[in-house]
DNA sequence: TAATTTGCCTAAATGCTTTAGGCAAATACT
DNA sequence: AGTATTTGCCTAAAGCATTTAGGCAAATTA
């Protein structure tokens, strides 16, 4: 009967622990009440619906990430931030694969313009500042590593890398080092 | 009354439309059932529950993917080969959203054994004989140029890239150029 | 201390999932 | 053809998630 506390802060934040323990799907508001040992109903005066709440997580995932960004590219540049910023997106969907499906999650344009997308894009930008690259190829190569981080680790994580040698992890270095090669002697125009 | 005529076949492939049209998460029993205008119970004499029933889906997408990884190889080599792979890919996932969307879906290792993850495996890797790699390095480019695909297709379809110049189009035929050269490029282990 | 706001409640409607059991149409057998 | 069996879709019902409306008591403010 007595008051637990709830907040949209602290809902969301658990909603963001529940993602990791039992998968971003599977994070409804039934659940996060039964966490809170509390109604289901009571929730709805913290959170707009179910959908609220997901897009919320997602939201802190995104920033979470994006702190993480920040940390990792202070003082390094060249090869060591593009390991640095690879390795946090690593490690983060590792770490928190329910908190990384979230910040897969579509968002409304409202949302997506309130969200630290635009950090993450800005760090890319900035590895490349240790490579020579003009535009256009300097979107280009941001795409390209965008795509490669959120692919190789959604596919990890996916497990379409499973049970099969070389591991994992020596794969993950390669790759970034063939990505350095890469940078240093991007394909002009033909 | 009379009988529509259901079987396990058809829902599977009347829930891969449903997912193109209306994303994969919202293919639901209950939203066939409406399709066929039939009880939603009935469904349940082809399909063991909801998630038997997105792995068929699931099943059904790679192998249409995988089919048409033969059709674009056959005959090709070198680069004509990576880029022929690389569209079925990107256009399928374009053409069916939410059949690309399900092909993604984590199966259990029954499911994927039974798949056709590896074909495409194999589809990957008859690509790159035309470049010179020897395991484990080729192993290595396999991850890579899976990652990219993935990841391109994925967050150009999740609207990452959108509204910013240059065109992805653009984008799409330089990433090829470059994984070209990267391939034929590959750095030794330092 | 009284007034107001806030936090969690009960109640109820709606919709998806799944199981159990039944009847009639289609198919197979004599 | 007539009978037996299987198959296909049905009704019924229970369980759980989502969402809204309205209420009471604790916390906050005046």
């Amino acid at each position: 009967m007595g008051r637990v506390g709830l907040s949209t802060e602290r809902l969301v934040r658990a909603g963001a622990e529940l993602a990791d323990e039992v998968g971003f799907d599977q994070v409804t508001v039934s659940a996060l009440a039964r966490r809170f040992d509390v109604k289901v109903a009571s929730l709805y005066s913290h959170v707009r619906n179910s959908d609220d709440l997901r897009t919320r997580i997602a939201l802190l995932a995104l920033a979470e990430l994006a702190d993480r960004g920040d940390v990792a590219l202070a003082g390094r540049a060249g090869k060591d931030a593009l390991t640095a910023l690879a390795d946090v997106y690593r490690d983060y969907a590792r770490e928190h694969p329910g908190r990384y499906a979230a910040a897969q999650l579509r968002l409304d344009p409202e949302a997506a313009a309130a969200s630290a997308g635009g950090r993450h894009a800005r760090m890319t930008r900035a590895i490349l500042r240790g490579y020579d690259l003009a535009e256009p190829d300097q979107t280009h190569a941001v795409r390209l590593l965008g795509s490669v981080f959120h692919g190789y680790v959604s596919l990890e994580l996916g497990g379409g890398f499973s049970h099969s040698a070389p591991d994992t992890e020596e794969t993950w270095t390669r790759i970034l080092d063939a990505l350095d090669v890469l940078l240093r002697n991007w394909p002009p125009e033909r």
